[in-house]
RNA sequence: GGGUUGGUAGCUCAAUGGUAGAGCAGCGCCCUUUUAAGGCGUUGGUUGCGGGUUCGAGUCCCGCCCAACCCA
């Protein structure tokens, strides 16, 4: 029998927790509570060795996670989130009470220090220490001090050893923060508005995927995790809402891999009386932001295939526009002279699997994948796709064969599609009752019958915002933008 | 779903089929400016789980679980 409430826990008998243990009854003992409460700081630790001032009186907060003990003298680092500061701690300072406590005191207790700031023989900033509270002690031993986890399960399921042991985890995801912060703040800047949208729908669209269910009791109807938030950003655009964005999850029912999680955040932004055209534009000038702004230029490095050899991706605008078909002939120069025979012999003879084709149009997408896609590493707008490949776009006024969408392709993969977005409530209802392949309870009626209002023309983007951090960080995995992906319960 | 690799002490890692080890952490002693502090000593194991082969299995075989990577 497996208790899953506690997976990796059971049945414990070490001597390394029953030292901590009897640590904190010892603490008790003595008449320290320690699990305490309140403690004002003057700052955090990394802010105060960031912003260093000798001989200033501070507070102080952090977790100890070194300890080198002298005898009548410690040294401590004090981290958190901000960093690290040390702590010089004596016992003739503290005095002898005190000094039996700190005795209590483990690496990973958080503890609170006041005392006066101090430059050390080896020119490290410190505090000495004139007393010190503990603010919760830690009753598990830390993962190793130089290694940290390398473990990847315990990594991802216990990711806050990750946080307090593995610096360049922890650098990701700060520049996750400030990827989504300055997402807002760009947007906003050019008068595009946040807004919220249902997460539950009763008709999951806006996307081909498989979808969540659950189950509204009081009303006693299924509802479906969101695959999309179009459908109810496009009835806002209708509502006279110009020019809005939706930055939240989205969620997929379907398999979990280096590149896919359940559940993930996704970016939509519509832009009325826009086309395509300026909607690439306006992701080119976003991404070159944020790329000034969290990742200190254009240039960035990812650790290539074989691990050791780092490969770049530049960024430097302005980015390459081409048209599909033109990629395709960049290829193969005639290849829309040969007939679907000579295509697909040309493929076999140049080691493309296409068993899995069977209309011409993914013949040729899968040449542009192999021989395109995957070989692009930095930014390439691919414009006026055939039609085949978006049946929900709007087609190209002079080309019926092609649709005003982009796709943006950096380091082999497509980052982010931009579409001129269909209005025409007539072709919109064909489109998606192909689509849905007859099965009128897929229907989203509620939205078709929105835009014969009137929804304005308008341009749409999407941007994967896990894979977008993934390429601006170098991180090889989704897991590694995720504080806690989704793993098989164990 | 298929293939490959891995799972050994709290953590990071060793160990031809032949007594399960090291470093760090822990514990004890020494040390009042160290920073992977140092010195001396020392504890700690259901080798992922379950079968099998063998005089003997961490190691070989079978099944299962979990993870990473590749493919679909």
């Amino acid at each position: 029998m497996r208790f899953p409430e506690r997976p990796i826990f059971m049945e414990e008998h070490t001597e390394l927790l029953a030292v901590r243990r009897q640590k904190l009854e010892a603490l008790r003992a003595a008449g320290v509570a320690p699990f305490g409460g309140r403690f004002d700081i003057t700052a955090a630790p990394g802010e105060i060795r960031s912003a260093f001032e000798e001989g200033k009186h501070v507070r102080t907060a952090g977790r100890v996670t070194a300890h080198r003990n002298m005898g009548k003298s410690h040294f401590l680092d004090l981290s958190d989130r901000s960093g690290r500061i040390q702590v010089y701690l004596q016992a003739k300072e503290v005095g002898p009470e005190a000094a039996a406590v700190f005795d209590q005191v483990d690496i990973g207790d958080w503890i609170g220090v006041e005392g006066d700031t101090f430059t050390t023989k080896a020119g490290e900033p410190s505090i000495k220490a004139s007393s010190f509270t503990v603010l919760s002690k830690s009753l598990r031993p830390l993962p190793d001090k130089w290694h940290g986890v390398q473990d990847t399960e315990i990594k991802y399921r216990q990711r806050y050893l990750d946080l307090i042991s593995n610096p360049e985890s922890r650098e990701i995801f700060e520049k996750r923060i400030a990827i989504v912060r300055e997402i807002r703040r760009f947007l906003e800047d050019r008068g595009f508005i946040e807004v919220e949208t249902p997460m539950m729908q009763r008709i999951p669209g806006g996307a081909a995927a498989q979808p969540f269910q659950t189950h509204h009791n009081a009303l006693g109807v299924d509802l479906f995790l969101r695959i999309a938030p179009e459908l109810y950003l496009k009835r806002l655009l209708v509502g006279g809402f110009t020019k809005i964005f939706e930055l939240n999850r989205n969620f997929r029912n379907e398999g979990i891999s280096r590149r896919h999680n359940p559940e993930f955040t996704m970016l939509e932004a519509y832009w009325a009386f826009a086309d395509f055209e300026q909607m690439a534009s306006l992701v080119e000038e976003m991404v070159c932001h944020l790329a000034q702004k969290v990742c200190g230029g254009y240039v960035i490095g990812h650790p290539a295939e074989d691990g050791a050899v780092a490969k770049t991706i530049d960024l430097t605008p302005p980015w390459r526009r081409e048209r599909y078909s033109d990629l395709i002939r960049g290829v193969k120069s005639d290849w829309y002279e040969l007939d679907s025979a000579a295509r697909r012999a040309w493929c076999s003879a140049n080691g493309l699997d296409i068993t899995h084709c069977v209309e011409d149009f993914e013949v040729t997408q899968h040449v542009f994948e192999k021989l395109v896609e995957e070989k692009t590493m930095n930014p390439l707008f691919v414009t006026h796709c055939p039609k085949e490949l978006v049946p929900l776009a709007k087609q190209n006024a002079d080309d019926g064969s092609v649709v005003d969408v982009y796709e943006l392709v950096i380091n082999g993969q497509e980052i982010s599609p931009g579409y001129s977005e269909l209005n025409d409530p007539d072709i919109q209802r064909g489109r998606l009752e192909q689509q849905s392949g007859g099965e009128t309870q897929k229907l989203d009626e509620e939205f078709l019958h929105a835009l014969e209002y009137g929804m304005p023309p308008a341009g749409g983007i999407g941007i994967g915002i896990d894979r977008l951090v993934m390429m601006l960080t170098g991180a090889e995995s989704i897991r590694d933008v995720i504080f806690f992906p989704h793993m098989r319960p164990r």
